[in-house]
Parts: C-alpha cells; structure tokens; sequence
DNA sequence: ATTTGTGAACAGTTTCACAGCG
DNA sequence: CGCTGTGAAACTGTTCACAAAT
C-alpha cells in the first residue's frame, strides 16, 4: 500500500463526515470542492489513495465512496472503546452514549478522582474512582481516552494512560502533553483553538494584498 | 516579512501554550524537543520566523520569545471579543468569565434559540435570542463565534455568521461546515478527534516496521 | 564548548495537464 | 464529452551540516 500523506488522512476523515451529509447519489470531486474549499485535484488525488475506483465521468458514487473510506480509516471493524476522565462540568456532558451513536466508537467507562461523583453521576456506562484507571483500562481493552480533567493533573494523568498502552488521547485540557511518540494526541482545548484561528488571521494581514487573493480559492460565498 | 508556513504556525500557537507551562529561566530547541516530540532543527526554524534574536549559545530566553511569539500571533493588542452560539449542555459549560482568564480572548454573549434559556440560564455575560445575532456580533465587534448548536441548526447559524464578517468559528458540532475562506474553521468535535486519531493508529499499522522506526523521534517515553 | 540561525539538499504535498474510461 | 486517475513539474516544508555568536 502507497503511504497516505498525513494531510491526506486529515481530509479524508473529514470527507469521510461530510459525504454522511450528502444527500445525492454521486458527487463530483469539483462538488467536493465547493463544499470543502480544497482544490478538485487534491481531492481527486486523496480519493486515489483508496484505491476503489468507485467514480468516472458521472463523478464518484457515494455510498461505494463511504466504503472505501470506513475500510480504508479503519472505521470498519468492532467498535472502539474509550472513557472518559474527568467529571467535571464538560466531562458530564458526555456521560450519553447517543454522543457516539453511528461512530465507529463508544464510551464505556467513566472516572473521577472524586468517588463522590463516580456515585452520584447518572450515566449509560460504569463510572470509576481514578484509583481503577490502569486495571480498568486493561481489562477493557480501551483504546481512546478523552481528558477533561483540571489542567493541573492532566500531564499526570497522560502519564498513567500511556503506561497502559492507550493509544491515542483526546485532549481538551489546556495543558500541552508530553507522551511517547506512539501515543497520538488531539488538541481540542477551547483555547489552543482560538489561538490558531488568531493567528491564522493575523498571518493574513502580513500577505500582501496580491498575494493574499491568489491564495482565495473562490471570490465569494461557496454555497 | 517571510510567508510563515501553516505547520510553522500551528506549532508556534502550541509553543506559546508550553512556555507559558515552563518554569525556568531559559530552554533550548534540545530541551523543546524533548517537550513536544518536535525535531530540534523544525523548532529552530520556526522560532527564526519570528526574527526575535532571543536566543544564543544558552537556549532561548523564554520571557522575550514567549513576547516575540504573542505579537507574531496576533495576542498582544486588545482583547478579542467572543460568543457563545447554542446553550445546550456543551455551551452551558462556557458560560464562566475563568474559561478564558489570562488569555488573549473574551466571551462577552451567549445566544440561544429557545428564549427561555436566554431568561433563566446565570452567565457573567449577556445572553440573546438567536435574532439578535447579527445585531450584537456588529455592534459588539465580535470576532471569533463559538458555536455548540445542534448538527441541523449548524450551517445555517454559519451562513449568518458569515454575513456578519465573523473571522472564525470553533465547530463543536460534528457538521462539516461550508464557509467562505476569508473566514476560519476549526473543528473541536468529539467524533472528529477520535476519527483524526484512529486513521493516525490505523496508518501505523500500514506502515512496515523498519520505516515505523524511523518515523520515531525518540524511542522511549519522553518524560 | 554549546547552541542558535540558515543556506543547501532532501522529502512531502499540490498543481498541472492530459490520457483513458464510461 | 465530462470526469477520474496519474505521471511530471512546481511548490512547500524538513533535515542536514556548519558558520556565527557568546
């Protein structure tokens, strides 16, 4: 297999999304343009990486598209298992399992370090005192773990986690993480967020004004 | 001023969050790398963007790059005005003032469909009907739109947001939006997260074991 | 002696342009 | 004929290796 180009993946996943909104039968990879804002030749390149030839001359079939891309993310096979840690305010707000409902995830086990609230805390799956997250992490065979903790523990926390072979961390503390490289990490904190849309905008006023429009993929509004 | 890549800027945002974690007086692209699994050489690069000189022979003053950083993003001047779009579980979380304390941004209204919500929920900053919308992000001079609508309600609440001439959107929801490119998406969805870090995982599969150790920076944890 | 800053080589990614398929 | 799939060219980003700075 051709080595995926890691921005590929990222548009590939966000394809993978967008075509669960589509509502058409086949798609253009100009269609996909509009939509997205990526050129139609970037994506009809990344639609190669699949390999699954499900398009010509009326553009690509969706649902052979979706396919392919579910197989290709390794989307396809049992559910992954991830948890939650944390219970503060944002961790409550994911203790529904319709959250991941349709994903190739679901959340099976929550913690806390206050037992207190591992008691009180209604949810769809078990909920854990901090003191069970290795054992628990093993036994169940989880795979992501999604941090709300303080951000006072969270390095602490990342620690613990990748001891247990986790493999991958959603983080939406604001806490950079140091981990081994074969653990992955995503930022998802409000602020590093925020911070990157500043600063994509604050690069845009150092272009040049000639330079700035030949970057624009399109003039006006895409809908 | 020389065009500052998009990956530079990325890592520069997250370099700004570490130093403001880090204690000592100096630190070394060495030491850096050790922090972010980032290559010494990328971290010196970067940081030559900024043209700051702070740095020689003993490592990076980490007061005058942690300055030099804040002007080249954009989070020195005024405060950036936010909003809050969709009360519902998620967003009630972000209704504190402390979310965002000793960072260059400022949450200064909520808006919600449901009026009842508007009335009833306690937040330290206004709370509008959704109509109100594009009087209050122009009067207000709200720059950055934080948006935790249900999936049905968000593109539409985009197209608005648009109108306005927002500068950019933190997407909660897992749509996928479609926006002109003078403004800025960045998706924080659960679902895109964990999609991101499984097709990372499932890529490593794929990849044969001589050139997987290559891609490794270090070969143990980091701490 | 140690560590930055940076040309030059290298690697990764996108665009171009067009052959080939339906 | 319109649209995909893909070599080849162009461009962007990273690593190497070493001169310059202190």
């Amino acid at each position: 297999m051709k080595n995926l180009p890691e921005r590929s993946r990222k548009r590939l996943v966000q394809l993978s999304q967008l075509l669960s909104q589509q509502t058409g039968r086949t798609i253009t990879s100009l269609e996909l343009e509009k939509l997205t804002g990526w050129s139609n030749s970037v994506i009809r390149r990344d639609i190669s990486f699949l390999n699954c030839r499900c398009g010509a001359s009326n553009g690509y079939k969706i649902n052979e598209l979706q396919t392919a891309l579910k197989q290709f993310l390794g989307n396809n096979e049992d559910k992954k298992n991830c948890c939650i840690i944390g219970l503060g305010k944002l961790g409550e707000t994911m203790l529904s399992k319709k959250l991941l409902d349709g994903s190739a995830f679901q959340i099976i086990a929550g913690f806390d370090a206050n037992v207190n609230k591992t008691e009180i805390l209604h949810s769809d799956f078990p909920l854990y005192p901090t003191t069970q997250l290795e054992r628990v992490i093993k036994t169940e065979k989880i795979r992501y773990a999604i941090l709300t903790v303080p951000d006072t523990a969270a390095q602490l926390t990342a620690d613990i986690l990748c001891k247990c072979g986790i493999w991958g961390i959603v983080n939406y503390t604001k806490t950079i993480l140091t981990v081994p490289s074969s653990v992955a990490v995503e930022n998802i904190s409000l602020l590093s967020a925020l911070s990157d849309l500043a600063a994509m905008h604050s690069d845009m006023q150092n272009i040049t004004n000639s330079e700035y429009m030949a970057k624009m993929p399109f003039t006006e509004g895409t809908k």
